[in-house]
DNA sequence: AAATTGCTTCAATACTTGTTGAAGTATTGT
DNA sequence: ACAATACTTCAACAAGTATTGAAGCAATTT
């Protein structure tokens, strides 16, 4: 992944509403949600909500389908995964072990859910 | 993880010398860098890269400590592993096998390097 | 003690981002 | 055709963020 891919989608992050909406939808799974139900659920102005995901769009980490009159919203679960591996690559020189020395995070893989 | 504090850390990786100083030590494990070291790395001024890891600092992602008239920089591992956790948080509402039928998301751990 | 080194802080400027409400577009229902 | 629904786009304003160079402070060297 390169450098802007990756600043792109924590910007993309870095807003409440966009993290909540994308947190949102990746426990929705391929299922994913419709524009209105997220905007009900966050409690948010329509405009608003569509600028914070087209703001995610545009960063690849939801993708859009029409159906309809509607917008289905899905979260890039293949690119949050690409994201996380990004950002631990070679973690600790990849030394085995010492990722372990360091508090808390050899708790690292077990608290992942995907 | 409050949203507050994970936006915080995702405001903190959105800029492309934040992240790469980040990632520089994350690398670097526990042993961390010196400021200078940094700056040479990403060829940055020091006024630009003490602005930089002051937000890295003030977020979380890094701890400082003085070491004679230097300051060593360490990436906070464990505030990474949680924040991937709260990112993946109930990824597809926890059904099993339901994240592998998105294509490339069951990679997710085994990219993982910590 | 004076100079040097390493890093930070400050102030000014330029740029970027978020919110609002009104207007616009496309799809569906009557 | 007309109205309603679902969502987006636009423009204006407020607020936050990044860069620069100069000045500041503390630890070390001479």
């Amino acid at each position: 992944m390169e450098t802007k891919t990756a600043t792109a989608i924590f910007e993309s992050l870095s807003s409440g509403w966009r993290l909540e909406a994308f947190r949102l939808l990746v426990k929705k799974g391929p299922e994913g949600m419709v524009a209105g139900d997220i905007a009900a659920a966050l409690d948010l102005a329509p405009s608003s909500l569509s600028f914070h995901l087209k703001a995610l769009t545009h960063a690849g980490m939801v993708s859009v389908a029409q159906e309809g009159r509607f917008l289905r919203y899905r979260a890039n679960l293949a690119l949050m995964a690409e994201l996380i591996a990004y950002l631990t690559e070679e973690c600790c020189a990849g030394v085995p072990g010492q990722c372990a020395e360091v508090a808390g995070a050899k708790a690292c893989i077990d608290k992942l859910a995907c």
